[in-house]
RNA sequence: GGCGGGUUAGCAAAGUGGCUAUGCAGCGGAUUGCAAAUCCGUCUACGUCGGUUCGAUUCCGGCACCCGCCUCCA
């Protein structure tokens, strides 16, 4: 059975979908305003992998991620750049959609965007109104009374007289109470706008995910996920807003993806401490970099941090290409269904069953690696790439993976040589070669019976 | 100040009240013209001080250090 961890009741609880047989899960995106980093990369990976597992594991599972297309910074940069605001979401969603492609994101069951949706934001703003939780400030923009709203801080633990006791809550007049957060802001020039019977504005950042869960998934969800930083304020005012509105419970399981850090600090954009996706896999090969990062992105449980270096990098990059080589040299049985009887696959499955505990099911990877070595079995080859399948690693074409490149003549020529060479037991005529194949970033196997490979480092 | 998480071998990273996690690197050996790859073997663990227990890295408490949220943030 599938446990998983609820940030909301702080344990590991059994999945039960409120259908059965069909997960529903949000899972909150990026605001498309630029290039995404690493740590961005993260959660995306982290959900993907919960998506696919579930989704091997029988479930029907209805995956919902959101493009964030309306917003301050998107504003901000689009003036900034001089261009449209739509123009601006509409590159930076598909240079998104490249990045995640390369990292085997799978697309989700639904992407809903933001501006597509204010009508339904609307809709929830009203019905706060109605409740009076919800009110029009002097202004014009409408906010929300946190202190209307009993379990407010239930996700987090936080209270909200420790908020108010804080000096980081900032002071507006406009508020009736400090913690209350904008649903709709009043349109101001050169920015767009909607109309509303709030008058013209647009929607504050939290209510888009109450009213796109609504209308894409329902009223409550199974699972609704994101990054850590998450929980507070975004998560706790998006229960806020649609418990307060609809009068029911929002979501079953919270789950929050731990960060990724550099030198043990959160990457973000705002330390600037960060490395865009783009930039972390134009240093790696072009065959290899996208599963290498999300190797390395699951090798840590989704809810411990990481610490990104190239050096960790390169470490699970390595133990990755050590599975690919057994793959290469065992091809994989055809057409197998997968046996969960083997007591690896159990294991494996026990593993991922237990919370997403992805390091554990890596293990048991690595030992399969070994036993389809020893045995050159293809069933177990086929069994190793059938879990490997089942968050998305070990799908490239193993030969393929291992050099790095495709067939390249100019490479094979020295190749020749050098065997030729090697025949005439010109030895230091063979190793001139090898060497200046290993600047070029080449790497010879000399296999049995006069065959040599190569790979690309 | 409030709340929360963490500290496992050279590095990375799971897990467990008593039974070799695992990966990468290192070292020794086999193999190889030399390498690479592979195989065999192998060395480093559970922050600190107490408590509970027959027994604690694992449970409880104190301490130290690190990190996060409380403001936009994956």
């Amino acid at each position: 059975m599938q446990t998983i961890y609820n940030t909301l009741s702080r344990l590991k609880e059994p999945l039960k979908p409120i259908v059965p047989g069909r997960v529903s899960m949000y899972v909150c995106g990026p605001t498309v305003y630029d290039y995404f980093h690493i740590g961005n990369a993260r959660t995306f990976t982290v959900f993907d992998m919960v998506y696919r597992w579930l989704t091997a594991s029988g479930y029907r599972v209805d995956y919902a991620r959101n493009v964030t297309d309306i917003d301050d910074k998107i504003i901000e940069r689009a003036n900034a750049n001089g261009e449209p605001i739509g123009a601006l979401t509409e590159r930076m969603t598909a240079a998104m959609h490249e990045d995640f492609d390369r990292l085997k994101l799978l697309r989700p069951t639904f992407e809903p965007r933001a501006t597509q949706h204010v009508a339904g934001m609307l809709d929830i703003i009203r019905m706060l109104e109605d409740k009076g939780i919800a009110y029009r400030a002097p202004n014009g923009d409408v906010y929300y009374a946190v202190r209307k709203f009993a379990g407010y801080g239930k996700l987090s633990r936080k209270n909200p007289d420790d908020l108010i006791a804080g000096e980081r809550v900032a002071v507006d007049t406009n508020k009736r109470d400090p913690l209350d957060f904008a649903l709709w802001k009043a349109a101001k020039p050169q920015e767009p706008h909607w109309p509303s019977l709030f008058g013209n504005g647009r929607p504050g950042w939290h209510i888009e995910c109450s009213a796109m869960c609504r209308a894409v998934l329902g009223e409550t969800l199974d699972i609704h996920g994101g990054g850590w930083d998450l929980q507070f304020p975004h998560h706790e005012n998006e229960i806020a807003q649609s418990e307060g509105a609809l009068g029911h419970a929002f979501v079953n399981l919270w789950m929050h993806a731990a960060f990724l850090n550099f030198d043990s600090e959160k990457m973000s954009k705002s330390l600037g401490n960060f490395f865009t996706i783009r930039e972390v896999l134009n240093k790696l090969n072009p065959v290899r970099g996208g599963e290498e990062v999300r190797f390395f992105l699951l090798r840590g449980h989704y809810r411990s941090e990481i610490n990104y270096t190239y050096d960790t990098l390169m470490d699970a990059a390595n133990a990755l290409m050590g599975i690919y080589r057994v793959l290469k040299d065992v091809p994989p049985a055809q057409g197998i269904v997968l046996d969960w009887a083997h007591p690896l696959a159990a294991r494996f499955k026990a593993a991922m069953d237990d919370d997403f505990d992805t390091p554990a099911a890596f293990a048991v990877l690595f030992e399969l690696r070994d036993e389809v070595r020893r045995s050159g079995d293809a069933h177990l080859s086929a069994l190793l790439k059938a879990l490997g399948g089942m968050i998305g690693l070990l799908q490239a074409d193993p030969a393929a993976f291992v050099s790095g490149a495709e067939a390249s003549i100019n490479v094979q020529a020295l190749v020749d040589e050098r065997n030729a060479a090697k025949k005439a037991k010109d030895f230091a005529r063979a190793d001139a070669i090898r060497k200046d194949l290993d600047a070029m970033g080449i790497v010879l196997e000399d296999k049995p019976g006069g065959v040599t490979e190569w790979r690309k480092k």
